[in-house]
DNA sequence: TATGGTACGAGACGTATCGTATCGAAACTA
DNA sequence: TAGTTTCGATACGATACGTCTCGTACCATA
């Protein structure tokens, strides 16, 4: 064999236009921030980005996947880790950092009507949780596991229902 | 003048039936606590509640305002008063409280609904702000006041920035 | 009792959006 | 060149919101 017998199974046809990818991941991210995404409608992701409504829907079943895959990256990429030195001014700053984009940005909109959205698709919800709760904890778990080299713990919990708010 | 000048002009042609209004009220909710506020639709409040859909229209403008009519009252009702001892307890309980109810109950999908749908409708905005917001503030000003006799302060600007989430 | 003003029920209506279906052309592989 | 898949264009079905019309029911007043 010189493939491995995992490579994918050599690929047929016409390809998949990369740039149209990233065209309505664009588009996408471009009028989530104009309307939020009750008022984003995939039409105008299509037009926007030069590309057909079918090719969209041939990636994305749903339009609250494909808002969610152009959400989330540029979400969390604005959520550092902070380093004040104590778990609790640390975890202090994570929330101020988090709601200053929520109420700062058109980003909160976003969230609202994505968490909203969540409530009803059970195929998203769960996207939801491997993709961007797990990414939430695991950014807050560095913090606590810092923290657990000092010896807090107690309030360590709370903290983490607290944030469950996401 | 046997009347006050300020008395209502008295009122003329046919008055709104009570029973109407507090059928749709309680459809609604029922049907909040079935699908969440986006699954929710006015021709089936009408249904239930055995009203012509104009009569909704009549009295609420949005589908928004009259969730959020049937729904602060239920919500609020479920949100007591804690009274710990310490401002700090006092907080937290409350905040568990919310939290129990949003994750606990089906309220927390109508919340995400009517969060998402505040964001798009400026009247329903203002009405949030006025009919909700103001009432879980005033809640939380209540232990807040009651800490200052003790004289905590500091982490009371905190605190509210928390339950800005809101 | 007659009249005028308002709410009511029933339902058609226009607009908007999601997501699906169809079909011929284009792009790529073997 | 033949086979396979994506592409664009666009019609379509399914819902839902919110508006509008029209004839009827209810209430105060003269």
């Amino acid at each position: 064999m010189t493939e491995p017998t995992t490579s994918v199974p050599a690929p047929r046809g016409r390809p998949r236009s990369e740039r149209s990818h990233q065209a309505i991941i664009a588009a996408t991210n471009e009028l989530l921030n104009e309307r939020g995404f009750v008022d984003l409608t995939i039409d105008e992701v299509a037009l926007r980005a030069k590309v057909s409504k079918t090719t969209i829907y041939r990636r994305w079943p749903t339009k609250g996947t494909l808002v969610f895959e152009a959400f989330s990256d540029q979400f969390l990429a604005l959520q550092p880790i902070p380093f004040a030195g104590s778990l609790h001014e640390d975890l202090l700053a994570a929330l101020r950092g988090f709601i200053k984009v929520v109420k700062g940005t058109v980003m909160g909109r976003t969230l609202a009507g994505l968490v909203a959205e969540v409530q009803r698709d059970p195929e998203l919800a769960e996207v939801w949780r491997d993709g961007f709760v797990v990414r939430v904890r695991t950014h807050h778990r560095v913090m606590i596991d810092r923290a657990i080299e000092r010896g807090e713990l107690s309030n360590d919990v709370d903290a983490e229902v607290v944030l469950d708010l996401l």
